[in-house]
DNA sequence: CTTGACCTTACCATCATGGGAAGGACTATC
DNA sequence: GATAGTCCTTCCCATGATGGTAAGGTCAAG
């Protein structure tokens, strides 16, 4: 099979086979003499894989650690599904974080009456302080650097 | 102010507020006679815009939009209620995409029972088919293709 | 004058993917 | 056998926003 017929039956595009190959994900693929990539349906199945992980947002570094898993014989379970976890509690953060910007924007664009006129609260927000602070703005001051004797945070 | 000044009060690192200028989205600082950048309080408020906005998930290529809008005294909130809006679907479509992923691997670790055992569903179901598809498997034979006799694009 | 903190530019890396160019290989058709 | 068309090959570039590093200039304080 060819690697455009591979890319084919496994979803995953030509282009990110050889990528693959090349990163080391994947074995070096058998050539024919004139120097075409051959896949066996092993080889398919194993892209099938890692399309289908990708399609669950792992990304490439942990597909790598399934792999080894798929292939190992002995392995335990757990191992899988502590990465499934992993992913699924990574997942988990990033819907969070993104619910929480929804959430802020969905306040402001709610108070934001959306005609003609310029005032708008959107702006408004975006243009104070961090998350409508204190009036600290006042501490952005003149003078170049102060001794700043001790400094734990950042 | 030095850009370094200008990084803590605005919470963008100075990295990207040379970006940020390089790119066009932010105007060319002035500079001393030796060549340093200087920022103003107007400056750093913009920094500030754009610090908060990135923070609300907006790409730089609208963080533009929403700047000039911004700067637009004779803006209509319409525009920046539609900006918002649109980021607010954005992230909606983001946030179901990985929540149906969460899911799935839910799932998958859920029938997984995670103990010494090489069984694992979360591997199997990784391992078939794309939404366990056909046996196509014995299309890939010898020859290289199929006389397909019209395709348009390309 | 030295030290150290700061600034400058320029380049490289990320992560996974696509685009394109230049050229070889293969198959079918004339 | 020549030609056309589709495939394959490698190599380079781009993305988006950010960080890192290196080599060198500047500045303030000791």
């Amino acid at each position: 099979m060819n690697i455009g017929e591979a890319a084919k039956a496994s979803g995953v595009s030509a282009k990110m086979i050889r990528y693959y190959e090349s990163t080391g994900l994947i074995p070096t693929a058998g050539r024919t003499g004139s120097g075409y990539r051959v896949y066996s349906d092993t080889e398919v199945q194993m892209l099938r894989f890692i399309r289908r992980s990708r399609d669950l947002g792992f990304p490439v570094e942990k597909i790598e650690e399934l792999l080894a898993l798929w292939r190992d014989r002995s392995r335990h379970s757990a191992d899988v599904k502590r990465l499934a976890q992993e992913q699924i509690d990574g997942l988990e953060r990033k819907i969070n974080e993104m619910r929480a910007m929804k959430e802020t924007l969905q306040h402001l664009a709610d108070a934001c009456c959306g005609d003609q006129r310029p005032d708008c609260p959107i702006l408004a927000d975006l243009g104070s302080g961090p998350t409508t602070m204190n009036g600290d703005a006042g501490a952005r001051g003149r003078q170049r650097r102060q001794p700043e004797p001790h400094r734990a945070a950042e």
